[in-house]
RNA sequence: CGGAGUGUGGCUCAGCCUGGUAGAGCACCUCGUUCGGGACGAGGGGGUCGCAGGUUCAAAUCCUGCCACUCCGACCA
């Protein structure tokens, strides 16, 4: 979808890994991240994404996408930039805080870096609906936001600046918000199973965005910046398919996911827990939050006099609703979930490169020749392919095509291609296998 | 926002206490030998020691101020 070509040379390439780890570095997303050149940090919490890292931040971006737009929200892109007197007028300027980064124009206008946009969203939604016919409406974008944290740190998991999805329902009342709200509780538990991840929404708190009803989605991590408790089954249930109808009933679904017990630690009810609980059931581990859901009902619809006419022609506030998922977060959510000592396994889905090719002898005829073979044969088949074509030897590009966790690395030397052979390792297992090129090719166009 | 630290070639760090010609490993360049799990030898290039003042014949080193960054805790996609 992104990259045009289906293949990249190491020699064209901006890989710039680092054979230390850099000090700083304490968790083993920021570690690897800096390590695999995926990134290069520009100020506390603020990251340039380099070549490969930039790769997978579009992954995670197409996909969270597709499911955006298969539960039928519609994108949009809103500026990172808002006029202060938008968020004097939703009452939240004030309110706020130095998390928010305020800024003056020339002529001394206030502006301010959108650490979100209900607000906007609002003013644009308001300016173009009058009618309860017009609605349901979901829209969203994927946008940078700025969020002044007291304390920016473990990498991209919380930088300053970050790449979130928010999406934001609007609806005549609650029980038609609520309807919005499970398409995205569904939406969610689809986005991150594509990516390999299991993610469990847990009841969680409102926080400043406001609203009466919230789930957080999380990742188990002992890394995770969250204490969680909750029922194991709940690792185990199914994710709703591909087919999965958005416009049918929603609920039974939405119940499954909901009536296991699964709490961050700031709602926890150990009473509870232990009630609904079997001691052999019970999981108290941490999580990483990568992704959050709001009903707040007319929170903004008020202050903003977003009204539409109802059937009876009175006008009413809209009831709203904000969805968010943190990509840039995801990218190192997905490595803590993913990695071993030698570096990255990427999940093929998010996986910056499918495949490797590794020339263990360049400059000799019949390597450089089969490499050149199999490469063109990859990229006429689609398949994403970065080709190790540097001088360096084998030991070192083993060590590179494990660090940067490519899926399937095909490596190409004098031993094997005597047979006639080439092997191919997958990165996940470590598992090995000879086959012929033409073999090769079609495991992985499968 | 409380607490603790760190700033020295691209990276990891030594040197600072006790002031006196800026060092090592990795990386980089050249040549040669190597080549299936981060090779070896020889030669070479690269640093206003975070910034600004001060003390001193002399400051990476001592003093003052500032800036940046990191880590531990309370808060957030």
């Amino acid at each position: 979808m992104n990259r045009v070509c289906g293949g990249m040379r190491l020699s064209r390439y901006f890989l710039p890994i680092l054979r230390e780890t850099p000090k700083e570095a304490e968790i083993a997303s920021h570690r690897l991240m800096l390590r695999a050149g995926m990134i290069r940090q520009e100020a506390a919490g603020i990251y340039a994404w380099l070549p490969l890292g930039f790769g997978v931040l579009k992954k995670i971006e197409q996909i969270v996408r597709e499911e955006q737009d298969r539960a039928g929200a519609v994108e949009l892109l809103m500026p990172t930039l808002q006029l202060a007197d938008l968020w004097r007028e939703s009452g939240r300027y004030d309110a706020y805080g130095p998390e928010m980064l305020r800024i003056k124009d020339r002529h001394e206008r206030e502006l301010l870096y959108g650490p979100t946009n209900e607000d906007m969203i609002t003013e644009i939604f308001r300016a173009a609906i009058r009618s309860y016919r017009d609605l349901p409406k979901n829209l969203y974008h994927i946008q940078w936001k700025f969020r002044d944290e007291q304390r920016p740190r473990f990498g991209v998991m919380r930088g300053r600046e970050f790449l979130m999805k928010d999406a934001y329902s609007f609806d005549i009342d609650e029980a038609a918000a609520r309807l919005s709200y499970n398409k995205m509780f569904v939406a969610y538990l689809r986005t991150f199973a594509r990516m390999g991840l299991k993610a469990i929404p847990m009841r969680a708190e409102t926080g400043p965005i406001g609203g009466d009803l919230s789930h957080e989605f999380l990742i188990l991590a002992e890394t995770g910046e969250s204490g969680v408790f909750c029922d194991e089954r709940v690792l185990d249930l199914a994710i709703p398919s591909e087919d999965v109808n958005y416009e049918g009933d929603l609920s039974p679904i939405i119940r499954q996911w909901t009536s296991l017990y699964a709490a961050t630690q700031d709602v926890h009810d150990q009473a509870r827990f232990e009630h609904e609980v079997p001691p052999p059931r019970r999981l108290q581990t941490r999580g990483i939050e990568v992704g959050q859901i709001f009903y707040f009902g007319t929170k903004y619809s008020v202050p903003m006099n977003a009204v539409v006419s109802g059937p009876d022609g009175v006008e009413r506030p809209i009831h709203g609703g904000s969805y968010g998922i943190g990509v840039s977060r995801l990218a190192g959510a997905i490595i803590e979930a993913f990695h071993d000592e030698a570096g990255i396994k990427w999940p093929e889905p998010v996986a910056p490169f499918r495949a490797m090719i590794l020339n263990l002898k360049q400059g000799a005829a019949d390597t450089d020749a089969a490499c050149e073979k199999l490469y063109a044969a990859l990229a006429a088949h689609g398949i994403d392919t970065l080709y190790h074509d540097l001088d360096e030897r084998p030991g070192a590009k083993f060590a590179t095509a494990d660090l940067i966790g490519i899926p399937w690395q095909i490596l190409v030397g004098p031993r094997s291609l005597g047979e006639g052979k080439v092997e191919v390792k997958r990165r996940t297992d470590g598992t090995r296998e000879l086959m012929s090129p033409a073999d090769a090719l079609a495991r992985l166009s499968v």
